[in-house]
DNA sequence: CTGAAAGCGCTAACAC
DNA sequence: GTGTTAGCGCTTTCAG
């Protein structure tokens, strides 16, 4: 701590135990506290001359302003929050990952917060969240309680929805259609030639709307379903080597089996090289998420690609442009592209 | 924009253009704003009847109280940043899934920061963060600059620095020595009886530190060092391969293989199944995370095991403890233990 | 281009 | 138990 501010001349010093604030930038620099606000804020608006003492005091002093009290004053917090069920899946990782570097670039902080698959107090997340006034939200699919999503709509700010492009949305929203995505991945094995099939899926109700759109498509192809079986979420490879050691008994002919998530893929593929089972031959395999293990894994498994990356960017790129004062248009609603990456496994 | 608020049957609404505030619900129960602040943070002083008066106008009006507000009058924002180089590593996403939730637990929110692995703008970086006035602040390793370093301090908040114990602390610290990692590995291969070595390290400045602790102690004991190879940062599963290739005109005797991360480890079993490479008989393998994947994947994969979420639950647990009030310690310096986990690969 | 006054929405501190 | 007053540190708005 330097003394400052305080000449003795003029009398007892008062102890600043306190952090440099405008005020103190203004006086040593010797102009008015709006001045200094310019300087940070609307540079081209102040002459030079002003503009370096001002710059000087700022690093002389070590002030970092409080964009608390700014927020509070101009009504706008530049801070975005975001809701994902977690960032243990790489899929949301790189979301998360993406939105938040975007955000940052233009001046946003993002407060982060992990929501689990199970169901917890909805309206005390978003109390706490929507107290903190952001300027805008990002969450992930449907779910939310009435009193919920009440408050998100009193709150006025721009919110954009991803993941699950099923639900009625609220305003903005990137996602896909998850039921969709298990009618076309049954298609796709239909297609290679099974007739018999079996799901693996999470405890979770996007990879349930992926498994009843597959159970959907099968039966309807007139294919047979041998085994549905609900695993708890979040996935794991050792679930899906239990879930390969279920399907065992059903194994004396061939059959195709699609897994909610990668790792379970994995599990099951591990599993069917310990027991034995060939693969494609006796037992197709297809997961979903395109997780770096699936590309680089022996066999290569075949998978649905789903672009976290490229959604946590746009979801950021939607909310930048509504903050940035552009109406909403139907542009806001988009599909994320996903598609099936036939690889060794089928 | 849908209307709301206006309901013509009952009369010309005042247009409530604005968010609802803490003196609108005074006027509605008939208090003073006080004791709706009261009756929101400190129950206990209020009549029960008063509260319930007070309570009925916040559900009626669906007041969110403004935190931002609160924050700036009573200086304690109720916010904590953290600073990671990544979530996509699964002993990041565990960590800071844990330290969000303890901390969101305490009724602090956490504002994120993934800092990448290269070298960026700490101070802009540190500058966005202290501006919201956090309460308090998590970082990891070192390496910052010492503008940077300047202005944590400045900041006068409690600060926890996680994963590198090795540098010079500011405040608190929860980690490891990577370099001993690094040493208590070899001792480990050269105890199994290997005296050729091979190293593969990610280009991150903690995984060379467990490079150099690596050879260090091969050479003192007398080892052979084959390889040293530096892979870009992060890890994958990929490169780890790409390794294996580098590694097999060297495995006409058998040798013993650090990989500064279990990504790169599973790479290079996978890559030594297709060559045909016996493990562990002529290459022995260790990795470092104990991800899932290392224990579930066959030949389960012996690695050094380092507990992210009891990390960042401890990180959360010494920042609340200090934010009540409680003062520095000693043992607010502790050494996360990580362990040699022994599988089928060693 | 610069400054002064008046809040932003809440709570600390002190009455009553 | 409850109300009143005076800010928190900044920016908006309006004058010069």
């Amino acid at each position: 701590m330097s003394e400052l501010a305080s000449d003795p001349a003029t009398g007892p010093a008062p102890v600043r135990s306190t952090v440099v604030k405008i005020t103190d930038v203004a006086i040593a620099a010797g102009v008015a506290p709006m001045t200094v606000s310019r300087v940070i804020n609307t540079p081209d608006r102040v002459s030079p001359e002003t503009t370096a003492k001002v710059r000087a005091a700022i690093d002389r002093l070590g002030y970092v302003p409080n964009l608390i009290a700014g927020g509070l004053s101009s009504r706008k917090s530049r801070m975005v929050a975001a809701i994902v069920p977690t960032i243990a899946h790489p899929m949301f990782a790189g979301l998360v990952q993406a939105f938040s570097e975007t955000m940052r670039e233009a001046g946003y902080q993002v407060m982060l917060s992990i929501s689990g698959y199970g169901d917890n107090d909805d309206d005390a997340l978003f109390r706490s969240l929507l107290g903190r006034r952001p300027d805008a939200l990002l969450i992930t699919g449907s779910g939310y309680s009435p009193g919920a999503l009440e408050m998100l709509i009193e709150a006025r700010i721009p919110v954009v929805e991803i993941w699950d492009i099923s639900s009625r949305p609220i305003d903005m929203l990137i996602g896909f259609d998850h039921a969709k995505v298990g009618a076309e991945v049954a298609a796709f094995l239909h297609a290679k030639g099974h007739n018999r099939f079996a799901m693996l899926a999470a405890m979770d109700s996007r990879a349930l709307a992926r498994a009843r759109g597959f159970t959907e498509a099968v039966a309807k192809a007139g294919g047979e379903l041998v085994l549905q079986q609900v695993l708890p979420a979040p996935s794991t490879i050792g679930a899906g080597r239990d879930g390969l050691r279920a399907l065992l008994p059903f194994l004396n002919e061939p059959c195709a089996v699609f897994c909610s998530s990668d790792m379970l893929a994995f599990g099951v593929l591990t599993e069917a090289r310990v027991q034995g089972v060939p693969v494609p031959q006796h037992l197709a395999v297809c997961g979903f998420g395109n997780l770096e293990l699936s590309e680089m894994s022996e066999p290569p498994i075949t998978t649905v690609s789903l672009e976290g990356v490229e959604t946590g960017r746009t979801a950021a790129a939607f909310l930048l442009r509504r903050l940035a004062g552009e109406d909403r248009r139907d542009a806001d609603r988009v599909q994320v592209p996903f598609r099936i990456i036939d690889r060794a496994t089928t």
